[in-house]
DNA sequence: GCGGGTTCTCTTTTT
DNA sequence: GAGAACCCGC
């Protein structure tokens, strides 16, 4: 065992002298806070790594008081892999996974200490926006005006922030943001929300950080033993980390002192979860002896892209300074393709790849497809089918979001926790046993009225419905009572396939000889060897049903184990940060697309959109393509495209005009304009078609609202009265109106000249 | 309670 | 364009 230390220990060294002077600092600056603002393809895994080493070998230190958090599972099994090649099967022992893994296996411990069982389930998000529509309903509130993704989203940006029901409800800000919005209800269905999940034994993703913050701050005595135990605490991507994140971290770092947060303000992408740049903006004023490091070198990509992508991110003023450099080659200059379709771009990415592929001699790997929305893959993946080009979509619509496995989940969640409600809803009538909707609500209600608990309100039907219904429940229940017993005292994956077949799920889906059908088959037996290879795998101690279930509620698609054939990447932005490749396409560079329309409320929403256009462009390690197209099919409407903001912010020295343009449409009708500075290509001077009219001036500052600012009501806002706009200023209301549930108005600003807002959204202040 | 057809809604990113 | 919600007739 020493033997084997001391290799791996002179092989670290050997790695050690590989390290530049930033990266070594990075590294053996064990002690203490310190903070790493690692630019992109800066070689922050390989630091991240090293550091975990040489707290081990260098430092003694024991990899059990080691944590390292990080954003995605897949990061985490990454990172994992690669410590145990570096510095070998001891540092095994080290906690690395995301955030809400780590905490949800704490929380499995220590959940009864807040009430909760330790066999919670946890709620997905489609699990809790079923919930929210059944409370809405429950309160017979409009459900156009309490929609579930907007409830939803506000309730997690409270929990995310640690906002419980009761001061969301006495806060008078957030009363007067509500009553403004025309959602003055939403305190009681945030309580009546988490009211439920406490009965259901369940938690939501946000609950598992909340409840982690609740446990730490009322159990000192468990908040001493995971200080005592997390000696060194590592957080990764901690420009995406929440405040709720953040101050868990904080906490248990807060004895031994020894925080290393890694991150780059410039990637921070997460806004809309919550993410917080200010985190990582004011760590410093946290721990005023902070050592920072920057890693400032890129090893990924040619000059010409780090040339880009610094033009590009020195547009935002929210920034850490810093300066990314490279000391590889100059490259090519980024083509810019466009396209008169969506699948025009299609065709021409693939017949791009596939020379590419040839001339070069590339594996389809070496290539990546980006783009901003989940639904642009599709157009693509045609073009690519076309050509015979293998591909594959990384995240989209989830393996575990598909309905037949959603409904086995169900059961097993059912069987585990038989107080959670969505899961009863899911299967009680699932395959059809004559249980309908008016039963399901009884039951519900009933177990309401009497503050019973679902699964004694099942075991009792008879008393609280009649007739044929209260038998086939009591039937249910003696399967779920039978589902129980296989659970105790069954492995998880005996127990699995034992409810899949007993209760006719499989025998349902087995009937179904359509192709779907066949497929839903077989996803349901791809589930149960998830279950098998996690049963078979010697790491995990515990082999319950219930262990499986915590696992696999915080994987996403983007985990699973996908064919290692070599294959073209197609994925959303988002999932593309932390990887590289040599060629990379960023397709859909269109106004209101990317940046996306929902976005464009304000200048750090912009600042969001352009930090994910600079991760874009810095996945590139060789070459770099822009493609856009002029008309694209959404939501089955053919739009007209105007090209992005974006594609102008580059230095035009690191764009050219692709010669791979629009077969039908040649650019006699866009010579005269240009990309300003973009050189010539060989068939033409394609350049962007400007419509200032429809954008926001970028070069214009926003208005900062004044201190007072507080949002009016304005059920009763009147034509000519004067307002103030958090963002657009001031200006006069030209007139008012309504549209089925929805009333617009329509505002002369100062600045921004006239714009029409939905007043269930626009915060104003209306002046006297 | 069920099945089939139709209408409506949501179209941003993820743990 | 897809999925959920809704409606209607049996």
């Amino acid at each position: 065992m020493i033997l084997v230390s001391s290799f791996l220990l002179q092989n670290k060294m050997d790695y050690l002298d590989s390290l530049n002077p930033e990266q070594r600092l990075a590294v053996e600056h064990t002690d203490g806070p310190v903070m790493i603002i690692a630019g992109a393809g800066s070689g922050k895994t390989r630091v991240l790594t090293y550091r975990i080493a040489h707290l081990i070998f260098a430092k003694g230190v024991d990899a059990f008081n080691i944590l390292s958090l990080t954003f995605t599972n897949k990061a985490a099994a990454e990172m994992r892999h690669r410590i145990e090649t570096v510095a070998g099967l001891e540092a095994r022992n080290t906690w690395m996974g995301t955030f809400h893994s780590v905490f949800a296996k704490i929380l499995r411990v220590e959940a009864p200490k807040i009430g909760y069982p330790s066999n919670f389930t946890i709620y997905d998000s489609d699990d809790s926006k079923s919930l929210i529509r059944t409370i809405v309903k429950e309160m017979r509130l409009d459900d156009k005006v309490y929609k579930a993704n907007a409830v939803l989203s506000r309730i997690s940006g409270a929990k995310n922030r640690l906002i419980t029901w009761k001061v969301y409800q006495d806060d008078p800000f957030v009363k007067a943001d509500d009553e403004a919005a025309m959602k003055p209800k939403m305190g009681e269905i945030y309580q009546r929300y988490q009211d439920r999940l406490f009965k259901a034994g369940a938690m939501d993703f946000d609950d598992l950080l909340f409840n982690t913050n609740i446990l730490f701050r009322d159990h000192l005595d468990v908040l001493n033993k995971y200080q005592q135990r997390f000696r060194y605490v590592m957080v990764d991507e901690f420009q995406d980390t929440n405040l709720s994140q953040y101050l868990i971290t904080k906490k248990l770092a807060a004895v031994h002192q020894n925080i290393c947060v890694v991150g780059d303000d410039a990637q921070s992408i997460y806004a809309f979860r919550g993410a917080d740049i200010q985190n990582i903006l004011n760590f410093e004023k946290d721990y005023p002896d902070l050592f920072v490091v920057k890693l400032e070198q890129n090893y990924r990509s040619t000059k010409m892209i780090v040339d880009a992508a610094n033009s590009i991110i020195e547009k935002n003023k929210a920034q850490l300074k810093k300066n990314v450099w490279t000391s590889n080659g100059d490259g090519d200059q980024i083509e810019l393709v466009k396209a008169s379709t969506d699948s025009e771009e299609g065709r021409i990415v693939a017949s791009t790849i596939f020379e590419e592929r040839n001339t070069k001699k590339l594996n389809n790997s070496d290539f990546a497809i980006l783009y901003r929305t989940n639904s642009q893959s599709r157009a693509i993946e045609e073009a690519l089918r076309k050509l015979n080009l293998t591909y594959k979509i990384v995240g989209g619509l989830s393996f575990y979001q598909r309905k037949e496995i959603k409904d086995l989940m169900a059961y097993m969640r059912f069987t585990v926790n038989p107080v959670d409600e969505e899961a009863f809803k899911r299967i009680v009538n699932y395959p059809k046993r004559g249980i309908g909707d008016t039963s399901v609500d009884k039951i519900l209600v009933a177990a309401f009225d009497h503050d019973m608990q679902l699964w004694e309100v099942v075991q009792n039907a008879h008393s609280f419905i009649g007739g044929r219904a209260a038998s086939q429940l009591d039937d249910f229940a003696t399967m779920i009572k039978a589902f129980k017993i296989e659970v105790e005292r069954k492995d998880a994956f005996e127990a699995a396939s034992s409810i899949a077949k007993q209760s006719g799920l499989l025998r349902e889906l087995y009937e179904d000889k359509t192709i779907e059908g066949l497929n839903r088959y077989e996803n349901v037996q791809e589930l149960l060897n998830a279950i098998k290879e996690y049963v078979d795998n010697e790491e995990n101690e515990d082999k319950s049903l219930g262990a499986f279930l915590q696992e696999i509620a915080l994987l996403t698609d983007n985990d699973r184990d996908k064919d290692t054939t070599d294959a073209i990447t197609l994925m959303t932005i988002h999932s593309s940060k932390g990887l590289e490749f040599k060629q990379v396409f960023v397709v859909g560079m269109e106004e209101d697309l990317f940046p996306s329309q929902m976005m464009m409320q304000s200048r750090e929403d912009l600042e969001e959109e352009r930090r994910l256009f600079y991760v874009a462009t810095t996945r590139a390690m060789d070459k770099l393509y822009f493609t856009y197209a002029l008309t694209r099919y959404r939501y089955g409407r053919l739009l007209n495209c105007e090209p992005s903001r974006f594609l102008e912010e580059v230095s035009p020295d690191c764009i050219k005009v692709s010669k791979k343009v629009s077969s039908k449409e040649m650019p006699g009708a866009f010579r005269k304009e240009g990309v300003p500075g973009a050189s010539e290509s060989s068939s033409g001077y394609i350049g962007i078609k400007k419509k200032p009219e429809t954008r926001m001036p970028t070069a214009m500052k926003l208005h900062t609202p004044s201190p007072d600012f507080k949002p009016s009501n304005t059920n009763n806002l009147q034509a000519e009265q004067l307002v103030e706009h958090p963002k657009f200023g001031f200006g006069k209301v030209q007139k008012i109106e309504t549209e089925g549930i929805n009333r617009k108005a329509t505002i002369q600003f100062e600045h921004f000249g006239e714009k029409t807002l939905l007043l269930s959204f626009a915060k104003l202040r209306i002046i006297d």
